[in-house]
RNA sequence: GCCCCCGUAGCUCAGGGGAUAGAGCACCGCCCUCCGGAGGCGGGAGCGCAGGUUCGAAUCCUGCCGGGGGCACCA
């Protein structure tokens, strides 16, 4: 038992038990830290307010009455005092606190619970596989892969899945525009040299063919870029060898991003909305069997009252347009179809962009009326809109966008510069992998830093500040203490650990958090919780080490004890920001 | 018009029923011959508005105001 509010929670609870009679043993006994103004406690047991008049007695009578019975001899509990109209404040043994420390730091999982066993399906990164990557997509891969880090690590399992957009009309775009400038010609070169070019060349004739060409005639682009799509949708060979060679090169250079980032995404994940196609005819069959979806306007939709639009009428979730084709509202349903029925998963995360949230939504109602969700929960964890200077959205579509590429050069250049000041004593090699994990993790932690689903606004300096709440101050929390420990002439930094001073015991008990919050992680699907955990566990040991004499302390068992609050902080530090899909550098 | 997200310090953001609301950046002042200063200490300044629920509301509910996003053949 490591997790103080667990231990205190019971302990409580036995109190009230013992107090009022067994029928409060379960009682929430509101747990919560301590208020720092208000007492040097470390905890606040609130539950006397909560419960005063279910027990029919006064908030601080039943506050004293739980007082009585933890008594002055508790294991846990050094000393309890009334403050307010009924607060609780305790104090946590501090041996108990030492046994826990020295406890974790012998515990390979840290203090990591391993809660319910659950699958969860993790759909993230997800991007077009017909276009470059630019900024906005970053983060669905960083924070689906820091879930996906998080939810392994307590113990779930967990079934990657990168929904590439790998089967609509940006595909009837790119085949339609490769035909029309031949293979082979220099223009169909670009797919390898430039593919963002190919795919802007072949957007922009989309775009403006209703101008240049009579709308629906035969010589309309945007006409036989969609036909295309249900060409290629029906099995038509060339269509199909012309999209594999473009989905090859794709993945090339997918792979490349994953692996620069450290992205754990590799081919094997890869379930795209093409692996699908054989059920879409069947998808849109039962369900107009079933009465769900009805023949409007040509197409095949499904329409919800719960989803009103902008003529008060059902808005339509269109699962076969009036051309043949599918969109990705047929492949969404089969693919929730999927992750419930023959994945069996407990949770299905959608790490995908807010503006898909009504998408989403629709689709899974849908789903659900059709009896395609059982006994999985569907969750959005929707990414904020990335916003550019002028407060503005930044499109997907609308072309002059940052490139992914130009953010993680950019940080990569930054990172390269700065330890090159600071560490000429090094090597180039060692100097170049230094930069590299600084750099990615830069960009990292500024995604992970903040809650998912605020817009933020791009800009290049504050992302890749190095001071402050940042991936490298945390980097290099965890690489100055390597450094201590590594001066030390110790062989194993296994404590016991001791605990004499205030900051030792601070050090202590936040470290003893690292458990709860990885698990609330896990529940709450926020990373930025970890992150902040971590910079206030970096600036713990900070003032630690300010007020504690570590290789210099004159007593060999303060030593010992010392050194192994130091290794255990790096564990906790490497093994927080590994959560957080970020790399501790060995020194920087 | 309907739906979703969001209004917290000059800026970027935490805090999602508990006491006198926090951090980073920026600004001002101080510390430093001390195990790595990418430090430490101190200062100013804030919950959009109005109701409601509650012993207790930044937090939950309702309404308004303001910003962003979505709402038929793109994803």
């Amino acid at each position: 038992m490591t997790d103080p509010t667990l231990a205190l929670t019971t302990r409580v609870q036995q109190a009230l038990a013992e107090a009022f009679g067994p029928q409060w043993r379960e009682v929430d006994p509101v747990i919560r830290p301590a208020n720092k103004r208000q007492t040097d406690a470390d905890f606040q047991a609130n539950a006397a307010m909560a419960l005063a008049k279910r027990v029919g007695k006064p908030p601080r009578e039943i506050a004293q009455a739980i007082a009585d019975q933890i008594g002055a001899d508790d294991g846990l509990i050094a000393s309890v005092e009334i403050a307010g109209p009924g607060f609780l404040n305790l104090t946590l043994r501090t041996d108990w606190l030492a046994a826990a420390a020295t406890h974790q730091l012998a515990d390979d999982r840290l203090g990591i619970p391993t809660p319910e066993h659950e699958t969860v399906v993790v759909d993230y990164s997800s991007v077009n596989a017909a276009k470059e990557m630019h900024v906005a997509h970053l983060r669905s891969a960083v924070v689906g892969d820091s879930l996906v880090r998080t939810l392994e690590a307590l113990g779930h399992d967990v079934i990657r899945q990168n929904h590439l957009g790998d089967w609509g009309t940006a595909f009837g775009m790119l085949i339609e525009h490769l035909l029309e400038v031949g293979e082979g010609s220099d223009e169909a070169k670009l797919l390898e040299s430039d593919p963002n070019a190919f795919y802007r060349a072949a957007r922009a004739k989309f775009d403006s063919s209703d101008k240049a060409e009579p709308a629906g005639s035969a010589g309309d682009f945007a006409v036989r870029a969609r036909q295309r799509v249900a060409t290629l949708q029906s099995g038509d060979p060339d269509s199909l060898r012309l999209w594999s060679e473009i989905m090859d090169l794709s993945k090339v250079y997918l792979n490349k991003v994953y692996t620069e980032l450290g992205v754990l995404l590799t081919d094997d994940d890869i379930r795209g909305e093409s692996s699908y196609n054989d059920e879409l005819a069947e998808v849109c069959d039962t369900l107009e069997a079933q009465g769900i979806a009805v023949v409007s306007a040509g197409a095949l939709c499904i329409f919800q009252d719960e989803f009103i639009g902008r003529d008060d009428k059902p808005v339509p979730l269109i699962i076969r347009k009036s051309d043949g084709g599918y969109g990705y509202a047929t492949t969404d349903l089969a693919t929730i179809r999927h992750r419930s029925l023959d994945l069996h998963a407990d949770r299905a995360l959608y790490v995908v962009g807010a503006p898909q949230n009504l998408h989403f939504r629709m689709v899974w109602s849908a789903a659900d009326k059709a009896g395609w969700v059982k006994g999985t929960e569907p969750i959005h964890v929707q990414i904020g809109n990335v916003v550019g200077t002028d407060g503005k959205i930044l499109r997907t579509r609308s072309g002059d966008l940052i490139a992914l590429q130009f953010l993680v050069d950019s940080a990569l250049e930054r990172a390269a510069q700065v330890v090159a000041e600071s560490r000429p004593d090094l090597s180039d090699e060692e100097r170049a992998t230094i930069a590299h994990q600084v750099g990615i993790g830069s960009i990292k932690y500024a995604d992970l830093s903040v809650s998912h689903d605020s817009g933020y606004t791009f800009d290049l300096d504050r992302m890749l500040a190095l001071q402050g709440n940042t991936g490298p101050y945390l980097q290099y929390a965890t690489a100055r203490i390597r450094s201590i420990l590594s001066r030390a002439d110790a062989v194993a930094f296994d404590g016991p650990i001791v605990l004499s001073e205030p900051d030792e015991r601070a050090l202590a008990l936040r470290l003893s958090d690292f458990g709860p919050v990885v698990a609330d992680v896990g529940e709450s699907l926020e990373p930025h919780r970890l992150a902040a955990y971590l910079y206030e566990l970096a600036s713990t040991f900070t003032a630690f080490y300010e007020h504690c004499p570590v290789l210099k302390a004159e007593d060999p068992a303060i030593r010992d004890s010392r050194l192994a609050l130091c290794a255990l902080t790096r564990k906790v530090l490497v093994k927080g920001l590994d959560l957080l899909g970020i790399q501790a550098p060995d020194q920087m």
